[in-house]
DNA sequence: TTGAAAGCGATACCAA
DNA sequence: TTGGTATCGCTTTCAA
């Protein structure tokens, strides 16, 4: 391997220099600068960057904490973490996925050793003990996702409210009122516990609420197709009067489809569904195609970024707080309830 | 951030045989190892990583390495990811997923630097730059997938001639004999840079060659449900005397399905597919469920991970080289041929 | 069984 | 504008 005191040898200046002329701390004159690229050419150097990292305190590299060994990630997760990259790379910085333990230990003891600047967290849930590990720490960290209480928490989240708010008010500006909510299921995560399940869920019983409808059917569904099936077939079977439903499980959503048709429903004419939180592809492998609301990850895994660089920048500054509804898109699972029904 | 230092002082010891402790590389008297650890507890000490791997020269660290900036991940990059990762961590090392673009310098560069011990390669192409430019250098380097030349690397690749055979006599069995076969477009990569592609195709071929078909048709089609149901239209249409199709290409064959019945074709009673190169979860999303041939991702990551273990530890062995076939997997889209057809 | 000390590769302060 | 050097935290050789 070639170092710096290599280049500096044969550049015949001293090893400070050659660490100016790559950080440009300080200026050098042109003469030296030239002599000095010149040898990093010759012999092929590249800054090692843990000696750097040790040096500095710093690595420019982000982690992206993912528990992926309880939690086996789906597609979504990608294509937050392809556009997250894409920003960091921008923004001069390593950003890579580092899959990990739930364990709060895990996570604060990346966090405190130097390896990485900071880090994002995924996945969060109302109450996590990675959070409450992290925060005594100095390392700056940002949340994908919320804790219950925010407080002085750094995040980008997916405005669940404002999604499932315009959702149930679709459904009601064509005349539905008898209306179930499908919800995920987040592995072996108690459902209280999941962010995105008790927000909606809230949300969802609120907006029935104002319209007269008391106790809505709410029901988890596992997140892939053949249960989304079946679970499809049971729900019309056991609650007849459903006219629409609103599902937030991008998965299962195809499979309730085929249910649905499975219990002799035809979609959308008896039953009307929107998809909240769901990709084109996902949307599309129903047929008909899926009306949905689709889930901003990108914009979310830019935004991620930026807020935890500018945690890392300027971590005295208001931490920032970031919330993104999902955008209605156009498919044709929705109508207008028929009149009797 | 306590250090070495501040455990040898508080134990009464010298960093020296902290260290010693830390690694077992030398044996410590019970009493002394234990008011070390005390310290250590006491003190909330870990070791830091980054001072650790300059000294050693090794970081503990594996990149999985991928394009992701040109080519946004699919889920099934996410199964191989949770496995690999978890294998890893199994052997006490990190796994992470590193984002890269397909430039063959950069993969060298990070390789190169000393930050990671070994790097896993993925979407490896025939002739892949970036094999050319960590060949050279001393950093371990594993593949999965593969190059048209192997000598002298390591690899683990799906089996895809031994698949594509398994499947075609399936159909064959079932008295299939117009059959088409339905490949991926990888991108903007030309698809005869893919290996998966060009391997797969050259199968087929010779396997219909085998039966009596000269030329066989070869379509490629966009990765997405909506491209397949449009190309399920057209290709049945345009050949209306095919009576089986074989996809390799999990996401559109849903749509495939789609598109043969918008075009009044029975699936599997006009047209049996099977999917190759499918999960589980996605064959599930056809109506009816595909019946698909699994790919060993899981499999693939843990062997991929010990691939490149091996390497990194026994430099000197045979570069392991693993192929793997996919599973065939019962489904509803196989049955045979109507006579008469 | 333990300790002193020489690195690992780079940064940055203090002098010159 | 440049150089000498202490320093970051840990590993490991050599001596004791």
């Amino acid at each position: 391997m070639v170092t710096m005191n290599d280049v500096a040898k044969r550049a015949g200046v001293s090893i400070a220099t050659v660490s100016f002329v790559l950080s440009g701390a300080k200026p050098i004159s042109a003469a030296t600068r030239e002599r000095v690229e010149t040898a990093m050419r010759e012999l092929g150097y590249r800054r090692n960057p843990v000696g750097a990292a040790l040096a500095r305190g710093r690595t420019n590299i982000i982690a992206l904490l993912y528990p992926a060994l309880q939690r086996p990630a789906t597609g979504s997760v990608m294509g937050f973490f392809t556009s997250a990259a894409a920003r960091a790379q921008e923004l001069g910085r390593n950003l890579v996925l580092w899959p990990i333990s739930n364990d709060a230990g895990e996570a604060a003891a990346l966090a405190n050793t130097g390896l990485v600047d900071g880090v994002l967290l995924m996945e969060v849930q109302l109450e996590d003990a990675r959070v409450e590990a992290l925060r005594p720490g100095t390392t700056p960290f940002a949340l994908i996702g919320r804790t219950r209480d925010t407080a002085g928490l750094t995040f980008v989240d997916v405005d669940f409210e404002a999604s499932m708010s315009e959702a149930v008010a679709a459904l009601d500006g064509l005349g539905h009122r008898r209306i179930a909510f499908v919800t995920g299921n987040w592995g072996d995560l108690h459902l209280e516990d999941h962010g995105a399940a008790e927000r909606s869920r809230a949300c969802f019983r609120t907006e029935m609420a104002r319209r007269g409808v008391r106790k809505p059917l709410i029901v988890p569904c596992a997140e892939n197709s053949l249960d989304g099936r079946r679970l499809g077939r049971t729900l019309i079977t056991e609650h007849p009067e459903l006219t629409a439903l609103v599902v937030m499980n991008e998965h299962a959503a195809p499979g309730i489809v085929m249910g649905l048709r499975d219990a002799g429903r035809r979609v959308p004419d008896d039953v009307s569904i929107i998809s909240i939180g769901s990709s084109a592809n996902m949307a599309g492998m129903a047929d008909p195609p899926l009306s949905f609301m689709r889930t901003p990850g990108e914009e979310l895994g830019r935004l991620g970024v930026d807020a935890i660089i500018e945690r890392i920048e300027n971590a005295g500054a208001e931490p920032p707080a970031v919330l993104l509804a999902c955008e209605m898109q156009p498919g044709a699972t929705l109508v207008r309830v028929r009149p009797g029904d």
